[in-house]
DNA sequence: ATTATTACTTGCGTTTTGAAAGTTATTGCA
DNA sequence: TGCAATAACTTTCAAAACGCAAGTAATAAT
């Protein structure tokens, strides 16, 4: 147990890890919209400072993740990208959101809520599912 | 959308409230052990500081995710419990525990895997199965 | 009556956050 | 080829949050 951790608890070891206010919307920026680089996370409606936003990538990428790469031909855009550590964040994502629209109904957009009562129908083909559409997804 | 939340979008609202280091750690401690009281939490294995713990207690009795009462006789120890709202986060909470599992591995505790396994085999069934137990359980 | 327990609050130094501006290296365009 | 725009940061500094230690008030136990 090293010193990134509070105990040898899951749940808390988790939690030293994405337990703040950016690391999780970062995360939900690369799997539902398929944001890759720094500017496109930099205007997500929450508005992360650049700093924050700087810190978290580097730190996502120490944990292993995300991952940092370059397209061939461009040197100035990195490309960020899940590794399946962080792909394995979705059901984590998933069931966050549905606590979300059973519990803070009252200010959520309704845009999600499809893509939510989908997830409540059948929680495990959903998953597979997305699992497909980030395999798929043109880079 | 009042001042507490950064957007309208249903992951960034749930982390504006249980997106720290602190608030999931005492709703597992009411879960789990069964913890009720000030001075429970107070021990717990990650040691947080008793004025962090007075905020994280009042700020979710103020989001309606736990409340605070008395047991009749004893006017001295406050007993908090989870209201539904706060009982709703344990799909979240079993979701992390099995990502930890799955990915932190080296470090953890042994004693979590029996009950993140059988969380695995039936998460549904696993999950009513603990709603029950807090049901039941003796106050 | 005295001591212990419970649930805090206060003070204060340290760390983290957040807003804004500055920096460096490409890249696109005239 | 030169210049502006873009991408990805870094720096600065004030404000907020954290965390440790000590103190307090009410109740309960001896």
């Amino acid at each position: 147990m090293n010193k990134h951790f509070r105990s040898n608890c899951p749940i808390s070891s988790a939690l030293d890890i994405i337990g703040d206010k950016w690391s999780l919307l970062i995360i939900r920026d690369m799997m539902f919209p398929g944001k890759k680089t720094y500017s496109e996370f930099s205007n997500s409606s929450e508005k992360i400072a650049t700093n924050i936003l700087s810190s978290r990538l580097s730190m996502l990428e120490e944990l292993g993740i995300i991952n940092k790469g370059k397209e061939e031909g461009n040197k100035k855009t990195n490309i960020y990208s899940l590794t399946q550590k962080g792909k394995e964040l979705l059901p984590i994502i998933l069931e966050i959101a549905q606590w979300s629209d059973n519990n803070l109904n009252d200010h959520l957009k309704d845009s999600a809520k499809p893509f939510v009562n989908k997830f409540k129908s059948n929680k495990d083909e959903f998953a597979k599912n997305m699992y497909l559409f980030f395999e798929n997804r043109k880079r």
